[in-house]
DNA sequence: GTGGTCTAGACCACG
DNA sequence: GTGGTCTAGACCACA
């Protein structure tokens, strides 16, 4: 699986880091179960800072994406996230906000659900 | 129109009132043309310092939401911004993360849809 | 003459209004010795302050384009303002700016060069 | 590069110095990708508050003159921005003022091509 | 009274 | 140490 980062963007490293994981997590790159690249290396292979990898880790471990396996080091959980109450609440404050402004913009319903649409598909197991 | 901060969300002040005021104009609770409070009046009556307010309409100045007449003051702007291939492209950034993200912790497509759908219903004008 | 204020632009309505009595003078629209609409007539004809068309005047006979005759009221001078070397040096630094911000963009010479001989063409009388 | 703040100008200071980093950049003084000094360390060299100097660098990121790599600071942009429609409408307002400003007076248009001329001669790579 | 500018000091996120 | 955020208070230009 291929990280990108932009150093130049508003997001930060570490937050660029964390979604493409779950990205990779959703298109099927990054297997339930699949061992990740050691801190130090993927730091090195990107050319970031060891703090920002292990920051992008830590966070999703937290969330529940990643565990730790003694022997292996770092790996995809095998129980993804659950939808609680935390999350639908901010993923609905994000969608509000997202669309209203699509909305002002002039874009139209079918326009953006065909987006929702196409990235879904992307993620669906063949 | 009622604006309300969390002052414990991560979220910074200005891009929460940013949004909301996106928000209300997309509802309609914030008519184009219609005059915005001055930064002074809405700081004091959100309970913050001028300058975070004066950040937000600046950003929203520079995004063509607002705009400054020099007789009456801070107003929604009567041409909302365009869809642009920088704001495509950040959009489908921030769709694909979300999607992703849903799509791992087991949201199936309608629900996600369905969401969306009402949402954009909510600012249709009747 | 035709005056058009934009109200929501970054340059003060005084200073628009003060460009574009200049311009008309260049343009011949306005002849040297020909009267000017009294400040109260062209503040309503525009829609703006007293005020601020009275600053316009006062700027435009400090500077010399104006004079205020006791019988007709404000005129165009029969004699402009020099080139002291107050006005080169101003003007020399704002032409090396927008130099700069052109060539950074990409702008070359002939195109600059004919932008402002178009201009010089425009107001030489015929 | 060596900057000069006039505390005396009506320009104001974040804008003089907006104005001296394009200026910079043009003459090859700041080259591309080159790290601009901290916003601290800048503020403490001109004398000026740390938030001056940002205004300047914020105004010049959104401009495109610069970026911001996220593990390095503040640089001069690759990429320098481009000639877009608002950008040369703006300009062609300057010059016809700065023109008709100048025509009033009794400059000759040949004066005025030269000054223009010598100052694109001073940005062009040797 | 409005927004714009400038200063100052503090805290935090980031790398 | 870097930039980002927030607060606070002051002065000025503008209308």
């Amino acid at each position: 699986m291929i990280i990108k980062i932009d150093f130049e963007s508003e997001t930060p490293i570490y937050e660029q880091l964390r979604r493409q994981i779950i990205e990779g997590i959703a298109k099927g790159e990054l297997k339930k179960g699949e061992e990740l690249p050691s801190v130090r290396q993927l730091a090195e292979d990107i050319g970031i800072n060891l703090h920002t990898v292990n920051k992008s880790y830590n966070i999703l471990k937290e969330e529940g994406y990643l565990v730790v396996d003694r022997r292996k080091g770092t790996m995809v959980s095998d129980i993804m996230p659950k939808i609680d109450e935390n999350y639908i609440n901010n993923l609905k404050e994000e969608i509000k906000y997202i669309i209203a402004d699509a909305y002002c913009r002039g874009m139209n319903k079918e326009e953006f659900l065909d987006l929702c649409e196409k990235y879904f598909h992307s993620f669906v197991k063949k």
